[in-house]
DNA sequence: TGATCAATAGGTATATATACCCACTCATTC
DNA sequence: GAATGAGTGGGTATATATACCTATTGATCA
């Protein structure tokens, strides 16, 4: 709550759709915490500016979506030589990879341009008290692929204890022999887990024992 | 928007300290559109309740540490046989594992108990418009995890163009010999430049290049 | 203009994995 | 009591990967 009535959070707005710069300049029109001291086009020109000057911004605005530098980039870019300026992400929609890459971008928040005023003020409140906001809708989307591992997790059970624990040593990179040494059996024994385990998995290689494994939370 | 006006929400608590149940109930006396229409004192107790009359709850809140049932266990319960009603799920704090599970049991909503009541209500009307709410605070966790793969990504780039196309043909369980073919080269050369990514990736055998690749979003 | 590196290709080993075959013991199950 | 499956061990192949070595070409760079 530092920026409660001292001096205002100057943000600076980058979309290639004006309308969109315009709705949100009516938005914060009231809000007298926070100023528009920028527009940008694209992301490039948005770099520049920021570049030009880096202490006249403290928040920056990004469409998602822009020619000649995306959003993501231009995160990424203004995170890393620019830590300290807060960056809030507008999409259009909800996919997982671009969810991903803006939590890799190091974003501070990630909202939707359908989201109201009410939550468009929320999300700028808690980034600039340091927090962050992401946009309700993502934590489904995250629940599917949690959902997913889940499903795939039930195909370890077709392996007896021996196996999953021999294939356990497999993916920790030992050979046969070494298995063999490491539970007190014959190579050969293990061998023979190993084409059993193969058949089970249907797979035909150790690469794919090892995703197998991996895709099964066996690590 | 369903149930503005209409019909009051019923609603089951489950929590093993009525301080919570009590708190719950003052913060909803003044909503009319939510009604108390049970309380239990643990897991089983509250799935017990719904299995006796169905009908007669449209949401269960309830705490996630519980003697007999845990409520990741009571939600997944309930969702299996009464997908119907939504879950709202407490917790004291936020870690990586539980809100994992909570997510896997196709819980509805996830806060802390140390939500202040306006947050609470907007929990509630999400899920009671049949969204979702996680707390805020759950994001910067899975961000944290997207950070640690991101940080493992970059060590992609120590690998040449080619390297790194010959190492996702090697996830995709194809030998040398194959690889060579489908790239018109000799087996001789992927050979030669497996050895150099073995090198590269201080890895000793085929399994673990795999896990690198995997480790680093090569699939 | 040397130096460096990626990409190419070959030689010669050994190590490891895969594909079949077989047999025995033990516990469970019908 | 016969059948089944897990776990054990062996034989005999071939296929594949790994560890070294050398060498040429082309591009980039200080």
């Amino acid at each position: 709550m530092m920026n409660a009535s001292l001096t205002p959070v100057a943000i600076l707005i980058a979309d290639d759709h004006q309308l969109v710069i315009d709705g949100i300049k009516s938005m914060l029109a009231t809000e007298k915490q926070y100023i528009i001291a920028g527009e940008a086009i694209n992301g490039q020109a948005a770099f520049d500016m920021i570049s030009a000057n880096p202490n006249r911004f403290q928040l920056l605005i990004t469409d998602i979506s822009m020619s000649h530098l995306t959003g993501i980039e231009l995160c990424k870019m203004v995170k890393t030589r620019f830590p300290e300026i807060k960056v809030l992400i507008l999409s259009m929609y909800n996919s997982v990879t671009v969810v991903k890459e803006a939590l890799a971008a190091e974003a501070d928040g990630y909202i939707l341009k359908s989201t109201g005023k009410d939550e468009f003020l929320i999300a700028l409140h808690r980034i600039n008290d340091g927090g962050t906001y992401f946009s309700q809708d993502i934590l489904p989307i995250i629940y599917n692929q949690y959902q997913k591992e889940k499903q795939q997790q039930d195909q370890l059970t077709i392996l007896s204890p021996r196996e999953k624990e021999i294939l356990a040593l497999i993916v920790k990179e030992h050979t046969s022999e070494e298995i063999g040494a490491k539970l007190f059996i014959s190579k050969k024994t293990v061998d023979n887990h190993r084409q059993n385990i193969l058949e089970k998995t249907q797979c035909k290689t150790t690469v794919g024992l090892v995703k197998f494994a991996i895709r099964n939370g066996l690590e």
